[in-house]
Parts: C-alpha cells; sequence; structure tokens
DNA sequence: AATTACGTGCAACAGTATTGCAAAGTTATC
DNA sequence: GATAACTTTGCAATACTGTTGCACGTAATT
C-alpha cells in the first residue's frame, strides 16, 4: 500500500488530498490512506499543506528536504481547477518578525489562475 | 448581536475562530454568530483567516482596508496558546511568479511562539 | 390589523479528519 | 511446521467545523 500510495505522489507531482488519493484505487479505505499518509509524514517524506480549500493536501519532499527545517516553499492553489502546485524553485524571503515572536514554520499559500487555466 | 460581535473582536484585537467568539456569549447559537461574521465579511468589516489549526477565525479590517485587494498581511499562529495575531506592520514581499501563474490572493500563516509564550 | 422584512434558535446535514475494534495478513520464534 | 507476536487493513463510529432549512418572534410599514 506504502509503494502504491507513494506512487500516485509521485505520478501527480503535486498536492493532493486524501480524497483524491483515495479516488485513484479501488477499494482502498480512507483511514488505510490516511495512516499510510501519517506514516509518510512522520518520516519525512511528505509534507502537507493546508491550501485553504477545506482539505488538507500532501505532496512528495524533495531528497534532500528536511521538513521543518529549510524547505519552506510557496504553494499555488488554482481557483479554477483547484490544483496546488509546489513552487520550490522561487525562495521565501526571510521576515522580519517583531520583537518576542520566535519562528518555527510557514505556510504560504498563494491563490490565482494557473498556466493550464488562462484564457 | 452585530453590536456584541464587533465589541469581542474589537476587544482582542487578534483572530477569532467562530467557536472561540462562542465562548464569549451565555446563550447565542453558532449560527447566529457564524451569520453575523457573514454579513461583516461581505461588508468588508471583517478579513478571515484559515491558519491551519482547522479553525477558521477572523479579525477586524483596519479603517482603511479594502481586504481582497491590497490588506494583504502575515498572519501568527503561535503553536503554544494556538493565538493568532495580525502582524501588519509587516509588509508582504512581491513574488516572483513563474511564467503563466496569476496572482489574485494570498495567505500567510507563520508559526512558532508569541512574546506571551517566550520562556 | 394585516403584511412584510429581518434576526434568532433549533435541528439537521455536509465534509473532512480521526480513532476503536476486530479480522486478516505477515513475521519471528521455537 | 505450529504458534505467538506484531502489523496492516477495513468497517463503523465519532468529532469537529461549517452551513442551511424551517419555524417562530419581533419590529417596521402600510
Amino acid at each position: 500500500m506504502r509503494e502504491l500510495v507513494y506512487g500516485v505522489l509521485d505520478k501527480n507531482r503535486k498536492a493532493l488530498s486524501l480524497y483524491e488519493i483515495e479516488q485513484q484505487f479501488d477499494n482502498v479505505d480512507r483511514s488505510t490512506i490516511f495512516r499510510t499518509l501519517k506514516t509518510f509524514q512522520d518520516n519525512l517524506l511528505i509534507h502537507s499543506v493546508d491550501d485553504g480549500s477545506g482539505a488538507v493536501k500532501y505532496a512528495l519532499c524533495d531528497d534532500d528536504c528536511t521538513c521543518s527545517l529549510d524547505d519552506l516553499h510557496y504553494h499555488f492553489l488554482c481557483t479554477k481547477c483547484g490544483q496546488t502546485h509546489c513552487l520550490k524553485n522561487i525562495p521565501i524571503p526571510a521576515v522580519d518578525l517583531p520583537e518576542g515572536f520566535n519562528f518555527e514554520n510557514a505556510n504560504f499559500v498563494i491563490k490565482g489562475t494557473c498556466p493550464n487555466c488562462q484564457g
């Protein structure tokens, strides 16, 4: 199962929701996939994004990804097709937080239309 | 009711979830507050943030806020106390999107510890 | 007074996430 | 090879947030 789920994420190259992953199988229970994804996350194979679409999405980490530390990148949610892309090539600028605030992690989601949905 | 809900948001000066607002009243229904917040949002009095905590939070807009247009700002979610602060003084840098991607909106949430939770 | 519009509470429902439990499968151990 | 120990899976149930339908009550309007 883990290999199959990994395969789906690898094939799609974008962030998928639990439901979307479930759709790609015929007879696999949500909970199984859910737990598989959780395992992946615990082992830093994938990262999750809450893009505001209502469902958390999951995407593969890069080989050298250390997720919570420095794999920060923008995510792009297309408001037309609903797909979420990882914009790994765009660096996230350092944020100058006010005194007393301590940076741990960040979630930067940009919304708009993706190349497939221009018209 | 609208005055009361507005008062709560004004007093707290941070983003509150529907549930948190509900807690500040004794006998007011979720749906009433929900609809009140929706009304506020339709009239651009408040903006909503999905900080990834599972619940959407709501905060007052500034007087000159035009929300969906240029009131973009960072939000800070404290991983200890769960409070969400608006970091209105920090400008959001322009993001250089790849060809074909069209910017409409953004949601930038930073996680960490807030001044109240340092130790 | 009759009509209309609006606000509220209750209850129900939707969608996603999550967990308990038992069955099925797998691996280790003797 | 049999048994025990552990893992994985499916089903069902539950939690939580958000959302809507409906009925009732109140206030404004004619």
